[in-house]
DNA sequence: CATTTCACCTGGTGGC
DNA sequence: TGCCACCAGGTGAAAT
């Protein structure tokens, strides 16, 4: 589900109701395949610590650890991080801050349960979200492969997908050129850009590609402001819905008239994901 | 190497 | 009501 948008909302929203608690107690389902890290590893790292600060970097939730001090939020803004817990969300993952008599969701993988009394938690019916732990203290900080669509300059841009053959639509999808654009954002930015998704990445021209760019850009900013796109489970970290999808103008419209043209919007399948595109905005 | 396909999961929807 | 096919905000491993 979530893309670049929905996980900074989440970040935001989490970052804003946990900064400076600490960890009391965490506790994690027994699905291996969700842990990057050893759940065992995970629950030693984070009992105990101080979330110092919580943000995204790609479709990644990164929660900034420190191990010392008590209290203090002024403290607390001046401490460097010792450890790292990063969630991704894969495509149902939720990370809510709740009360802890709140009832437990089904799917619910993990409950970290903080001083104040607040709890996070992780829950994802389909279970392709990952959890990691990294102490800084004896390996690297996370880094995204891919370049942050927000802050790309334009040259930089441009490079990207400069003698690349595959799709342009695949191209934007892939997490190592930019991180944080998923199948929404994509299909949306290029018909603000007016590119077809098929089109080859290393023949747009000088144009189109600044007109991705700056759409890519555009529909993000504002989808943020929106609180990101509820197609079905997304929701915040207080649970509440966003509202870009009602700005969709291609994403899920198959044979609906386009907001621009009025011709059916088409779909195709590109990369093994459903594209949608006008077929006279997109050329 | 670059690119494509497929498996990993659960749940919702629509057709018969 | 059931059963089945298909669809869904993602990504890495395997195949080409």
């Amino acid at each position: 589900m979530p893309e670049l948008p929905e996980v900074e909302t989440i970040a935001r929203g989490v970052n804003a109701r946990v900064r400076g608690d600490r960890i009391v107690h965490a506790w994690f389902a027994a699905h291996n395949r969700l842990f990057k890290t050893p759940a065992a590893m995970q629950v030693k790292g984070l009992e105990g610590r101080v979330l110092l600060a919580v943000h995204r970097t790609g479709k990644h939730i990164v929660c900034e650890l420190s191990k010392t001090p008590k209290g203090n939020l002024n403290g607390a803004a001046d401490l460097q991080p010792d450890a790292q817990w990063i969630v991704h969300l894969g495509m149902t993952g939720r990370l809510l801050v709740t009360t802890p008599d709140a009832a437990v969701a089904a799917h619910t993988h993990a409950r970290v349960q903080l001083e104040s009394g607040k709890e996070l938690r992780f829950v994802d019916p389909r279970r392709f979200g990952k959890l990691d732990f990294r102490d800084l203290g004896s390996g690297d900080a996370f880094n995204a492969a891919g370049s942050e669509p927000l802050l790309i300059a334009q040259d930089e841009f441009a490079a990207l997908f400069r003698g690349r053959k595959l799709a342009i639509k695949a191209a934007l999808l892939n997490q190592s050129l930019l991180s944080g654009v998923g199948n929404i954002y994509a299909d949306e930015s290029l018909f603000h850009a007016g590119i077809r998704p098929r089109r080859e990445a290393g023949r747009l021209s000088r144009a189109e590609l600044e007109r991705l760019r700056a759409a890519l850009k555009t529909v993000l900013e504002h989808a943020i402001q929106l609180g990101g796109s509820s197609v079905s489970d997304y929701v915040d970290a207080e649970g509440m819905r966003g509202f870009f999808q009602l700005e969709h103008c291609v994403y899920l419209r198959t044979g609906q008239p386009c907001r621009r043209c009025n011709t059916p919007i088409r779909r195709v399948i590109i990369a093994g994901r459903g594209t949608h595109f006008c077929p006279k905005c997109q050329r």
